[in-house]
RNA sequence: GUGUCCGUAGCUCAGCUGGAUAGAGCAACGGCCUUCUAAGCCGUGGGUCGGGGGUUCGAAUCCCUUCGGGCACACCA
């Protein structure tokens, strides 16, 4: 469906060239008088500049010819040079009932599908998931959705940190404990068992352990230095424990990241890469692209345009060893390989803008993607405490993300106890639905590329723009649904009529405005605009539900049409919802 | 030091490619449940948009400058 402001648009284009003035100055926009009018075209001023005419002037003449217009009403021209429309009722509900029988509410698909990779920056294998996760993987889930709503193919890559020093650290470690096993005897050719010889539990304690050890403890580091270079060498009991703990750690992170109703359609980790990279390597040397540099091997990435220094790509440390770089460009030449993506997302700490400059640049340069592969940073803020600092507990420690989410889900156990009687275990149920929409709307709300402030109390109330009074906004929703079923309504095929009153006029207007927004925030993907609109809607919804009885209209026509408003109301909140990655419970 | 982002009400944040009187929410104060979920709705008070200059008929928005803050600046990821 065309979007309403360019319907307007379009009807005030032909005013203008009706009354002598080029179109483009016809432009609508959603009012900023909301007491004077509903929508406002200013291109009456601009144009004055032009046609050295006073601008209402202009005005008066578009005005008049607009006469006879079935999209507007009371329409007026006002000095300086505004021209204040109103959208026709009657335009208005026949809009939302082409809304209503559309599947995606008017949202049209886009007719260039391409294929789109997220990259979430990874978690790193054998360490708990803390705060610092949360954001790439709420923030990437929503942008997923919404770039597969919009008719693009999406692949989600988790993006495992599973290469490195800390393998080589948990190695040393376990050779520590576990002098026995095989896996440390390099003689054995037999094969290894499938059992893991440790826990996740355990898995997350002797990285720690492990990692204090190595920075007092200067021959137990040469040790995991040495455990890693064996790895990375291909000896064969290591390779067998990089598994399990690959294996132990990626089922801890799915439960982890179900929580968050947030999955993967990757598990792909920097490991599996590292067979790329010798050739990369090989080639950027061979065609003159990278070069040495204080004994390591880089790739200039200087622009004219540059403001300030860029520092060169650097490939190969003075050691020969790769480093984060090298496996982030042979992850691109892999996933050029594999899945020809158009464009590839980075959902990752902004402070690392800088690397993937650099990296970007590099593969471009070195034609490790095509001219037109778009290579997209979209970088987040760090998510701080009350205080205004980086998130920490009260100890002082990094936040694990499941402590975190217990914090939320049982303060909004709290609520739902103060609220209304109910099972303890549907208390509970519904305090995970709940706290999860408080968690991504508190995160969602903001500008992914801001910095803000995580605030328990404010996220988990349902008083102003956060994610349970949305939810609550639609459980009202559903409640009178259900109601309505159950006194045997049935309104399927209603039409909705023409609106009666202000507040229901606006909640229309708010619902026209689905297909518009919704291309924006792909074209931005901004998944704070979702929230600012439902917002908005939830807002227009409960004004008209307040001074509106829905099921005690007397007229059944009308009524009817009241339950098909809410129907659509119900299914573009839920469909945003969705959009950001949570969902409504039955009741709260 | 260089670059970059930010500075809007006591607090947390919006503000679309410049437009009318700068908007929400929280907090404060005052109303509204015999009727569909009051986890709601309505109302009141509160801002020299960090400062200064410029462009424009018109600036929170664009340009310059200045102050204050965050972040990043090749052998970590």
């Amino acid at each position: 469906m065309k979007k309403l402001l360019d319907l307007i648009t379009e009807e005030m284009e032909q005013a203008f060239a009706k009354a002598g003035y080029d179109g483009k100055y016809a432009r609508v926009t959603l009012s900023n008088r909301p007491d004077l009018c509903e929508y406002q075209c200013n291109g009456a001023m601009a144009a004055a500049k032009e046609y050295h005419k006073a601008p209402i002037m202009i005005a008066d003449a578009v005005v008049e010819a607009l006469e006879g217009t079935r999209i507007l009403q009371d329409v007026q021209a006002v000095n300086p040079g505004f021209i204040n429309l109103k959208v026709n009722a009657e335009f208005l509900s026949s809009y939302l009932n082409g809304m209503l029988e559309d599947e995606r509410l008017g949202y049209e698909k886009t007719d260039a599908p391409e294929t789109i990779m997220i990259d979430y920056g990874g978690p790193n294998v054998a360490k708990p998931l803390h705060v610092g996760h949360l954001r790439s993987a709420i923030i990437g889930e929503s942008v997923k959705r919404i770039a597969r709503f919009a008719g693009h193919r999406v692949i989600g890559d988790v993006h495992l940190g599973d290469w490195g020093l800390q393998m080589g650290l948990i190695i040393t470690e376990l050779k520590e404990r576990k002098p026995g096993l095989g896996y440390f005897d390099e003689a054995y050719e037999g094969d290894y068992p499938e059992e893991a010889p440790f826990t996740i539990a355990e898995l997350e304690e002797i990285y720690p352990t492990a990692s204090g050890k190595s920075k007092e403890d200067a021959s137990y580091k040469e040790a995991a230095m040495q455990a890693t270079f064996q790895l990375q060498q291909g000896r064969r009991g290591y390779q067998a424990l990089l598994k399990h703990i690959l294996n132990v750690s990626v089922a801890d992170l799915k439960r982890n990241y179900a929580n968050l109703n947030v999955d993967f359609d990757l598990w792909k980790g920097e490991s599996d890469v590292q067979p790329y990279i010798p050739d990369m390597v090989q080639e950027m040397r061979d065609k003159g692209y990278a070069h040495m540099s204080d004994g390591a091997l880089v790739v200039d990435i200087r622009e004219e345009s540059d403001t300030k220094e860029v520092p060169p790509c650097m490939i190969l440390k003075s050691d020969g060893a790769s480093l984060y770089t090298t496996t982030d460009l042979a992850t691109i030449v892999e996933r050029m390989k594999l899945y020809h993506p158009d464009r590839i997302v980075y959902v990752v700490d902004k402070r690392q803008e800088m690397h993937f400059v650099q990296v970007f640049r590099c593969a471009r340069k070195c034609g490790l993607v095509t001219e037109d592969t778009r290579l997209q940073f979209l970088g987040f803020g760090t998510m701080n405490g009350k205080d205004g600092k980086p998130f920490k507990t009260r100890e002082g420690g990094v936040m694990r993300l499941q402590y975190l989410l217990s914090d939320i889900n049982e303060e909004m156990l709290k609520k739902i106890q103060e609220s209304r009687p109910m099972s303890e275990e549907e208390a509970e149920e519904i305090a995970k639905v709940v706290g999860l929409s408080a968690v991504k709307y508190g995160d969602l709300s903001n500008q992914a590329s801001k910095d803000y402030i995580f605030d328990v109390d404010r996220f988990t109330s349902s008083e102003g723009n956060t994610g349970p009074y949305i939810l609550y906004t639609v459980v009202r929703i559903k409640s009178i649904l259900k109601k309505y079923g159950e006194q045997g309504g049935e309104a399927a095929d209603a039409r909705i009529m023409e609106c009666e009153n202000e507040s229901e006029k606006a909640l229309m207007r708010e619902l026209a405005r689905f297909n518009s927004v919704m291309e924006n925030v792909y074209e931005e993907l901004a998944p704070h605009k979702i929230c600012a609109y439902i917002y908005d809607l939830a807002n227009a919804f409960n004004r008209f539900y307040h001074e509106t009885s829905i099921l005690g209209t007397e007229e059944e026509a009308r009524k009817h049409s009241r339950i098909r408003l809410l129907v659509l109301t119900r299914r573009v909140l839920e469909t945003c919802m969705d959009l950001l990655g949570f969902e409504a419970p039955e009741r709260m």
